[in-house]
DNA sequence: TTGACATGAAACCAAATGGTTTTATAAATA
DNA sequence: TATTTATAAAACCATTTGGTTTCATGTCAA
């Protein structure tokens, strides 16, 4: 199991959950995703750097371009964090709403 | 429907989601939440005003302490931005999978 | 082979982040 | 009432982050 923090920080920029959204499309090269955005080409690359930190890219050259293609695989861990809080709350509520009706008024 | 901008800001730090999973067994005070870190208590309280911005935590005053309590709610907008690509992408796999039997070789 | 094109890599910068110490304030207690 | 306790608030600092510009490199095409 490795680390999930690169996953983490990976999604809690925008541009990049933008560039999630993209590349849920379609495979892009940096220079189309670069197009979408009123930013250089470097910063762009260097978003796309941090995501495939996180595990949620993966690149394939081709030529002279660098082919970008989304992994949500990345996404399962954090899924899976929350889906652990979510249901503990259920739970949790639930335990309350019993104790509740029971006796206190 | 707010911006879930601060709630991927809250939940991209270790140290604030070891908090959140303090915080889903009880509640608890500042004081409470720092003395299970390495950290001064001002550090502790920044992070609670930041898990706070994005929703997560609430917190009721009582007396002199202010007692911080979970709301694993605000965790729903970003479990259905996961959701959306996770979906998304099952879709997109047993699609290609189809593809692949029916045509190329 | 000579450019032009797509990208990587490095140096640099301002602003945000995660921490500290110090100071102030309100509530509990001796 | 005087003192301690729990916290907020502010000033400050080093590091990280998100961006830039500049330069180097490999590939495609004239």
């Amino acid at each position: 199991m490795q680390d999930i923090q690169p996953t983490f920080r990976a999604i809690a920029d925008p541009t990049r959950r933008a560039i999630i959204g993209m590349l849920a499309d379609k495979e892009m090269t940096v220079g189309d995703v670069a197009s979408h955005f009123d930013m250089t080409r470097p910063a762009v690359a260097k978003h796309l750097g941090i995501l495939r930190e996180g595990g949620l890219v993966t690149v394939r050259a081709e030529g002279r371009e660098r082919i970008h293609m989304l992994d949500p695989h990345a996404l399962r861990p954090v899924e899976q964090w929350i889906e652990h809080f979510s249901h503990f709350w259920d739970t949790r509520l639930s335990a309350l709403k019993t104790a509740i009706e029971k006796d206190e008024t």
